[in-house]
RNA sequence: CGCGGGGUGGAGCAGCUCGGUAGCUCGUCGGGCUCAUAACCCGAAGGUCGUAGGUUCAAAUCCUUCCCCCGCAA
């Protein structure tokens, strides 16, 4: 039995912690992130990762960073043969990364050299990209930046957002990681390098990126709500309501002097500087989410 | 004890400040109109007003308990 190590933070690596533990891999250690401040009340919550760890009885581990000698050592001491990471969030030093036997992988949600970073799931639809997938790679000093082992590939359906790809790619990326790990194991998997002239990076999603912008054309708006669906969510205000819009898609139609709000059956209408945004989901402060439709026919006020 | 909003027929909301027969826009069901319709007209059903207690002649409304949902912030 191999000894392996696993390193990830959110559910996305829970995932793939789970998928290890089903196929019969039981890492000697787990690295996570700290339990951090979260939630209402600013309640210590542990990462996803740490319950799962928990649940199964996992060595676990959780450095502030590997600054410290004492930090590496004891990451060196586990013997491991192979380091996994996911959406860990931590940079690895290199006296980490190769410290196993033979080194340490990453699972990453992109088709590198596409997407490097943070938010490669949502920066690809946010972009409107037709396809993604996930990119089993080795570890190298450099974000992302390391030879690819093994790739796959799934299509952005018109309908996707951001939590309906997490869930694609996590269930993707586990089923590859588990798929070529004996290959892996074996080192009988050909490494090929990154083509850096095509890499992008993608940022770290903010809040700032929230707001609809009407002078912006109805189609990136709707991406814009897709990408940043389940979280931070788009947003738009509706009289005194800042709402988060959970569903929207761009219509041709053009509906008059773009900001220009009216409703009807379907929805919300937006008028956008290039075609109309109908708004189908929403969530109004302090409510739950709801029917676009549903809202307006409630706040008919704020509509012409 | 981080800040804050909310729980009212199936959905979304109003009513609460200044207690006194539960309302609006939809949906549902029945009927009508129409070549036809998700349109329009008429009618109907459907609510222990989150929970427990208190004040009162009278509580959705005022006071207190508890449960649940959510936004901000992290």
């Amino acid at each position: 039995m191999s000894r392996i190590i696993f390193a990830g933070t959110p559910d996305f690596a829970a995932v793939h912690l789970q998928a290890l533990l089903d196929a019969g891999v039981r890492p000697v250690a787990v690295y996570t992130q700290p339990d951090r401040p979260a939630g209402r009340g600013h309640k210590l919550t542990p990462s996803p990762v740490k319950s799962l760890a928990l649940a199964h009885g996992l060595e676990i581990r959780t450095p502030l960073n590997f600054k410290n000698q004492a930090e590496i050592e004891e990451f060196s001491s586990f013997n491991a043969d192979l380091a996994i990471v996911v959406a860990y969030g931590l940079l690895l030093p290199e006296a980490v990364f190769a410290a196993p036997r033979l080194g340490s992988i990453n699972v990453h949600a992109s088709l590198l050299p596409r997407w490097r970073g943070a938010a490669p799931i949502q920066r690809a639809i946010l972009a409107g990209d037709q396809e993604t997938g996930v990119t089993v790679m080795r570890i190298a000093a450099g974000l992302d930046t390391g030879d690819m082992l093994v790739k796959a590939r799934v299509p952005i359906e018109p309908d996707d957002t951001a939590g309906t790809l997490f869930d694609k790619l996590a269930a993707l990326g586990a089923q590859t990681l588990i798929q070529s790990l004996p290959a892996i194991l074996a080192g009988t998997l050909p490494a090929a390098r990154q083509d850096d002239s095509k890499a992008l990076y993608a940022k770290k999603i903010s809040k700032d990126e929230s707001p609809l912008d009407f002078m912006k054309s109805a189609r990136e708006l709707s991406l814009q709500v897709r990408g940043l669906n389940p979280w931070p969510a788009a947003q738009l205000k509706l009289g005194d309501n800042l709402c988060k819009i959970f569903g929207a898609q761009a219509l041709d139609t053009d509906s008059g002097t773009p900001g220009t709000l009216r409703f009807d059956k379907r929805g919300i209408l937006l008028a956008c500087a290039q075609g109309t945004l109908l708004i189908t989901a929403l969530q109004a402060p302090g409510k739950k989410p709801c029917d676009a439709a549903a809202f307006a026919r409630s706040h008919q006020d704020l509509f012409s």
